[in-house]
DNA sequence: CGGGGGTTTGAGTCCGTTCAAAATACGTGG
DNA sequence: CCACGTATTTTGAACGGACTCAAACCCCCG
C-alpha cells in the first residue's frame, strides 16, 4: 500500500474502488460494458477523494481524461477576465465530470470545484479513446448525457433572461429537490443546500446581498425557511407558483 | 417530378440537391461517409426551401429527424409558459440543426425560426441511426459538434449574468463577426445582421426599447454605426473594450 | 393615402447593485 | 472547551441600469 504524497495535488486520500462493483455504473455512461473492458477500466482508473473546497480541475488547464464522481457534489465554475463567475452545472455522484473539454479538444472552460467531500475516478484519455472505440454504446449515451446537459443550460439561460431573482431562487430549490431533499414527519420538503449563499449567488447570477435579502422575502411569505444550508419548503405547490408566477 | 402542396406544411418550395456536390460536407458530421453510406443519405433525404419568418419545428413537437442546413440562418428560439422567450443560438449553412433532440430522445426544446431565406434538408431519424451504428465517426463528430455548443451556452450564461447590455450587444456583434461580416474600402467592418431589433434583445436577454437605446449609446460614442439591419464598426478594438471594460 | 407592424423616444418606476457596517458562523490555537 | 481572529452572512441606505407604459415615428405594402 503505497500512500502517494499530498503535496503532488490538492488530492488528500488515495482510495481505491472497484468499478465492478460500484452502484453508480448502472445508470450511467458505462452501464454495460464488457467484462473484459470493465476490467481495463478498472486497471486504469485512479480513485481519489477530495475534501469540500479542493479542486478537481481548473478552467483553461488542457483535458487529460474524464472523471467518474462515485459520491459526493461538485460545482462547475466559469470565470471571466474580470474574475466574475458563474455555477453553471452541479455533478453529483453516479455523474461522469469534465467530459465536455474532452469531446471538445480542448481545455477546461470551467473550474470543478468540490462541495461535499467527494470520492471521485480519474479514466485517463488513452483509456477513454478505446472505450469509445471498443463499445460504441458509451458514445451514446455520452450524446445523450450531452443533449441534457445542453438543455439545462439552455433553460438557465431562459430563467436568467426571464426571470427575477426570488423566481430563480425557487427554481433553484426545486432542481436541488431531486438530489438533495426529503420529506420531514410533517410532510415538509427539506433540501439540504450542498452550496454557500455565495455559491447560491453565483448559480443564480445575483450576488450574496441579494441572495440573503431574497431568502428574508421567501420567509416572511412563509414559502419556506432557511437555516444555515437546511431549507424548510411547507407546501411545494408556493414554490412551483414562485417560478411561474413573475409579477 | 412532383412538387408538394404547400398547404401541408410551412414548407414553400420543394428542391433537390445532392450530398455528393454539397460543398458543406466537408466541414461538418457528414465529411468522411462511405459511397454507399452517402447514397443512403441521399436516398433518405428530403429538401425543401424555406422563407424568412417559417418555422422548421416547434418546440414540443416530437423529433422525427435531424436538418441539415444548406444555406441560410435559422434562430432556435426557446419560450418559456408566459410566453418570454430567447433565442438560445444561430444555425447557419452548413450545419446540422435539430439533433439535441434527436440524441436527448424527446421533443424539441426550443423553435427553430428561419431568419434568412434557406435550403433546409431532412433526414429521417431511422436513417440517422443507421448511419451512426455504420460510422462510428459521425458520432463522435456530433460529440465534438454539441459540446461546443454545451460550451457556448455556458457562456451565454456568464455573459448574461456578468456583463451589462452593452456589453453584450457588443459581444453579439464580435460573435456575429464570423459568420456575417466582411471588411470595406477603408478598412471598416461591416455586420450585416441576421436579426431584427426584437430578435437582437431576445439574444441579449432583454427588450427592444432597450436594444434601441444601446445602439444609440454605442452611436454617439462612435464605436458603431447602425443603418438598418447594417454595422458598421470603426475600430474592432473598441468593441473588444466594450465586452471587457464592463465598469 | 391609410393602415399596421416594427422601431425609437420619453418619463417614471422598480429591482438589483454597490458600498459600508454590523452580526453571525467558523476555525484554530491556547 | 473557550477565546480569539477571520470569513461569511446579514442589514441598511443610496444609487443606477433596465423595465414598463405610452406615444410618436418610420417604413414597407396594398
Amino acid at each position: 500500500m503505497n500512500k502517494r504524497s499530498s503535496a503532488l495535488s490538492p488530492v488528500t486520500r488515495n482510495s481505491t474502488l472497484s468499478c465492478e462493483t460500484c452502484g453508480n455504473r448502472s445508470e450511467n455512461e458505462w452501464c454495460n460494458l464488457t467484462p473484459v473492458e470493465l476490467q481495463l477500466l478498472d486497471q486504469v482508473k485512479t480513485t481519489n477523494i477530495y475534501e469540500p473546497g479542493q479542486v478537481v480541475f481548473y478552467q483553461g488547464n488542457p483535458c487529460l481524461g474524464i472523471f467518474c464522481v462515485e459520491s459526493g457534489t461538485v460545482a462547475l465554475r466559469k470565470t471571466d477576465a474580470q474574475g466574475n463567475s458563474v455555477i453553471v452545472r452541479l455533478v453529483g455522484g453516479g455523474e461522469t465530470l469534465g467530459y465536455r473539454a474532452f469531446f471538445a479538444g480542448g481545455s477546461y472552460a470551467s473550474s470543478a470545484e468540490v462541495m461535499d467531500s467527494a470520492r471521485i475516478c480519474f479514466i485517463d484519455r488513452d483509456a477513454v479513446g478505446d472505450l469509445l472505440n471498443s463499445n460504441p454504446v458509451i458514445g451514446h449515451r455520452f450524446l445523450r448525457h450531452m443533449a441534457q446537459d445542453l438543455e439545462a443550460s439552455d433553460q438557465a439561460q431562459l430563467n436568467l433572461a426571464t426571470l427575477n431573482v426570488r423566481a430563480r431562487l425557487s427554481h433553484l430549490l426545486l432542481t436541488l429537490r431531486d438530489r438533495f431533499s426529503e420529506v420531514d414527519d410533517e410532510g415538509n420538503l427539506i433540501v439540504e443546500l450542498p452550496l454557500s449563499r455565495q455559491d447560491i449567488a453565483c448559480m443564480l447570477g445575483t450576488r450574496p446581498e441579494t441572495v440573503a435579502r431574497t431568502i428574508k422575502g421567501l420567509e416572511s411569505d412563509e414559502v419556506a425557511v432557511f437555516s444555515g444550508r437546511t431549507v424548510t419548503v411547507f407546501d411545494l405547490d408556493r414554490l412551483f407558483d414562485e417560478v411561474e408566477l413573475v409579477s
